[in-house]
RNA sequence: GGAAGCGUGGCCGAGUGGUUGAAGGCGCACGACUCGAAAUCGUGUAAGGCGCAAGCCUUCGGAGGUUCGAAUCCUCUCGCUUCCGCCA
């Protein structure tokens, strides 16, 4: 049931290799596409003649049915059958070690068109909005000031890191959580629980790397094939995995809802104090499933989405189109939106929309079957509804007000109407 | 964790060594009937690879093995169900 599935289909990569080198070069990854199609070169010529071989040997078998062949030419038919098996399994390990699919699982999704070149400082702000406020404390000394978070005994609980919330920026936290699941399932998304360890082949799939301890930014579990996620986009990819969903079902929207643990290794530093970069911290993610000429539109509408809820946050945020350079494996455009931190004077990362088009969809087998019967590889998107910790950091730094901090208007409701804490 | 059973196409479900790539049903597509629809009838309908095509090859959870030949027999493995144990 299971076919091989490719991050890029090999038809593709033949087809427009300029595109597919360029792109990964855009990328910054290191794939040597040429050799690519000379293994898959090979593997053809390998596969002719194995073809040949069981074609015959199909033959063969056919002859033998019948009783009469049986006494005529049962042991010329059954040496020659003898034969083409040991040919068949030298034949059938030449074509092992040639290990086309861990070559093709190197190679990056392509961009789209309008992906600005370069790498990080290279991506473009499409767009800004919001009053940037010009002074504020820092996050964390404002926080825990008021005994809202508690990093060193997240220290002594599990490491550097890590951190408890207390009291009334736990319950903030949980009021921007209420708000944004109203938000989004108002917009349509189907809200479910996720698993939050996946198996391997999920993690892989998505475009993570699961175990390979040094690159891997993610946890794995030990003896067992099962990773912690690093976001709800993970399993909702794994959701579809091998399933031909009909085109009248789709868009599929989700939204999941998680804890998100990630390595983080070599991230120390300036900007990444306190609640901005940790071990672990909860998102609420969107998830698409769509048809292949409806992702554009689709990557849109997520965006637009996301905007809405800064906007209503009041927190000044710009939107920008990351550099290829800066965009992970999977994705073909990415949008992240930034706010304006009155601490640090420039735009920190607070949500993030992908457009993944098939790549993620074509590794784990999803497929849309069309009204006429054919089928053919979705595609799918992802996006940032809020990321908890992120969000606490921006709310912290817009709204303080001398010891009080203000609760955002549209925030009140799960705060049961307090105005302020 | 222990025991037993099961894993087949988009879905359900036959099939226990040789025209079975796979009966039957559902669903879907097209056609007929109808003013139109429902119902009914007819035809078609797995996915993937190679090839201009005819056609050839692969796949019955996965990996090995036995055999001239495997959905069917053997081993391992994964998953599901039921019973027992444990427990929120």
């Amino acid at each position: 049931m299971v076919q091989l599935m490719y991050m890029l289909d090999i038809k593709y990569i033949r087809e427009n290799t300029d595109k597919v080198k360029k792109s990964a070069a855009d990328k910054g990854y290191q794939v040597d596409i040429d050799k690519l199609l000379a293994a898959d070169d090979a593997r053809k010529k390998v596969m002719g003649q194995i073809e040949k071989l069981r074609a015959e040997r199909n033959d063969i078998a056919k002859q033998m049915k019948t009783a009469d062949a049986m006494k005529k030419f049962g042991s010329e038919l059954v040496d020659r059958g003898k034969a083409i098996k040991e040919n068949l399994a030298h034949l059938e390990l030449q074509l092992r070690e040639n290990d086309l699919d861990g070559r093709l699982a190197k190679v990056p999704n392509i961009t789209l068109p309008d992906v600005p070149l370069g790498g990080e400082d290279d991506s473009v702000e499409i767009k800004a909005w919001g009053t940037h406020k010009t002074q504020a404390m820092d996050h964390l000394d404002f926080a825990t000031k008021r005994d809202w978070v508690d990093f060193e005994r997240g220290v002594k609980v599990a490491g550097a890191k890590f951190y408890f919330l207390k009291g009334d920026l736990a319950l903030l936290e949980n009021a921007i959580y209420q708000y944004a699941l109203q938000k989004i399932v108002g917009k349509g998304f189907n809200f479910m629980t996720v698993p939050h360890m996946v198996s391997g082949r999920i993690m892989t799939g998505t475009g993570f790397a699961p175990r390979s301890s040094k690159q891997s930014d993610e946890y794995a579990i030990d003896g067992e094939d099962l990773s912690l996620i690093a976001t709800a986009e993970i399993p909702l990819t794994g959701y579809h995995a091998d399933e031909i969903i009909d085109e009248s079902d789709l868009p599929l929207m989700y939204a999941g809802y998680s804890p998100c643990y990630r390595k983080e290794a070599g991230t120390y530093g300036k900007f990444t104090r306190g609640l901005f970069r940790v071990h672990q911290f909860n998102k609420l993610e969107m998830y698409i499933y769509c048809l292949p000429e409806e992702s554009t539109k689709m990557h849109e509408q997520i965006l637009a989405t996301e905007e809405e809820i800064w906007q209503e946050l009041n927190i000044p945020y710009h939107v920008v189109n990351i550099a290829a350079g800066d965009l992970g494996a999977p994705a073909a455009k990415k949008y992240d939106i930034e706010y304006w931190s009155p601490v640090d004077n420039k735009y920190r990362e607070l949500t993030s929309c992908s457009n993944c088009t098939d790549y993620q969809a074509r590794n784990l087998n999803i497929r849309v079957r069309r009204k006429s019967g054919n089928t053919e590889i979705l595609h799918t998107l992802n996006g940032t509804v809020v990321s908890l910790a992120r969000t606490l950091v921006a709310v912290l730094e817009n709204y303080q007000a001398g010891e009080k901090l203000i609760v955002p208007e549209v925030l009140q409701p799960y705060m049961n109407g307090k105005k302020e804490i």
